[in-house]
DNA sequence: GTGGTAACTCTACATGAGTCGAGGTTCTCG
DNA sequence: CGAGAACCTCGACTCATGTAGAGTTACCAC
């Protein structure tokens, strides 16, 4: 249950970022940061943190009357949830053709293959 | 410009994939397939059918009194384009992080690593 | 205690996705 | 030709997302 399924909209990673990044923030420090590269207004992100309260997606507590937010959910986890749901809806949940896509069509640069290919075979092949 | 920036839809990908597989559907058809496995009604799928007319996801062509459809996007470009907001929304579009996180926190399972390993170093690097 | 300021609450509206039902049009075959 | 079936068009409704202004409250400095 909770919200494990449902998989994050790109505004909510963009205010999860805020938070994984400052650990816990006001709404209003959320609200700035955001100004920032996004330009939304402080209600704006106030009505969004809210809703994403509901969802479960952060939790709030109010210290004064102030009140103050923190991720709900891990970082990794998230992506990991958007890793399946990608795998999900675009092959349709089968991982072996996602990993033939990545490894042949993904258009990864050489470099970038490489660097995949030493991350899954390190030197060091013992810690699970 | 054209649609290739907004990222499909889940439901899309659901009309899409049976565009890709019969290359060429009538609203029936499409209509057909996914009231089996989805329940939806003919109204609903000739709607989403036409506004993905609008999106350019699909062309529609009136044959006779029937409209056929055809998927508008090659499926490799769906994946690539999937492949790339993936990346941006979840990783800030940064590769790099991304290659990382596939390589040591997805939970692929010791085969798939080494299934995605083998893929990467094929025995015979030549054809780009 | 009063004004100013920062923070909050509430309500609201537009757009898009998801979902049809009702009713019109067109074949088709007896 | 007439009845049914098959197909299509339109309008409509709900819910989620994106976005924010207006008004209210709390607090601080004087």
């Amino acid at each position: 249950m909770t919200q494990s399924d449902r998989s994050l909209q790109a505004t909510e990673w963009d205010l999860l970022e805020v938070l994984w990044a400052a650990e816990r923030a006001t709404a209003r420090e959320v609200a700035d940061a955001l100004q920032a590269r996004r330009g939304w207004a402080y209600s704006t992100v106030k009505t969004m943190l809210d809703r994403m309260v509901k969802k479960e997606l952060v939790d709030a507590r109010r210290v004064g009357n102030v009140w103050e937010y923190a991720p709900a959910i891990a970082r990794d986890d998230a992506r990991r949830g958007a890793w399946r749901s990608f795998v999900e809806t675009v092959f349709g949940g089968a991982m072996t053709p996602a990993l033939h896509f990545l490894a042949n069509d993904a258009k990864l640069t050489k470099y970038q293959r490489q660097q995949l290919s030493r991350l899954l075979d390190p030197e060091e092949p013992d810690n699970v």
